[in-house]
DNA sequence: TTATCATATGTGCAGATGTTCATATGATAA
DNA sequence: TTATCATATGAACATCTGCACATATGATAA
């Protein structure tokens, strides 16, 4: 314990140059961590992880979707706008349904992630 | 395009039956789902994430982590709290100070999973 | 054209969430 | 003991968010 204590934020106790160099003087870029922060947000809600892994097994219209997550039409066409802004999910028109599916392998590595955290 | 119609919820365009067999008919136990969104809403906010991204380099008191993160020692407390329920991070008290760190390699995973979607 | 089906969207509201402020707790030093 | 530092916590408040409801759009069929 040396005497360069006031150079440092906190008391004696504090980590302020753990390992002999100051601790993460500085994060990345504040638009990162908001767009990193906002894809997390996009996942943490029950219905729209109800609904990509719906997706995971196979495509699926929106009716479809409703049925299976339990909830009315509107607030899965709600959830999928969200999820489309989000690209999480693609869709293609098909008749007079739209036809829904994961955007890209991302969205099943980060649920599997999630998962193996969770059932640890 | 059969008589089956009326055992569908939806027309004919409807993919219920994609590939021949029904479209994932169930989803897993309700309860993993929720803790599965749990935890991804557990990274959707920027002053978390900011705190998550300071302990990547390495561990941190709570003071620290306010002026690393730029918010107060109040709200770092608070959002701590959630972080240490959801076990994305541990503690232990040095002196007056309490140092914090990631609680397992799981979060740097999701964290750079994140990531890698954001920057593609 | 009209009717119907599938989906999207605007609005309003109830519940959830993050922060600030004040205060409590817990440890160290005098 | 008292004083101070570091952290935790309770409460109030403003903002955000997801859903219900009504309605609009868009495609198909009669």
């Amino acid at each position: 314990m040396d005497n360069s204590k006031n150079d440092r934020i906190c008391g004696d106790g504090c980590s302020h140059e753990v390992n002999g160099h100051p601790a993460c003087p500085e994060l990345p870029e504040e638009e990162i961590l908001y767009d990193l922060a906002d894809l997390f947000k996009t996942f943490g809600d029950t219905t729209r992880i109800k609904i990509l892994y719906a997706l995971m097994n196979s495509e699926l219209c929106v009716c479809d979707l409703a049925e299976i997550v339990g909830t009315s039409q509107s607030a899965v066409s709600h959830q999928l706008r969200t999820l489309k802004q989000a690209r999480l999910v693609k869709f293609r028109r098909e008749g007079k349904s739209a036809v829904y599916s994961l955007a890209d392998d991302h969205v099943h590595t980060m649920l599997a992630q999630g998962l193996s955290h969770i059932c640890e």
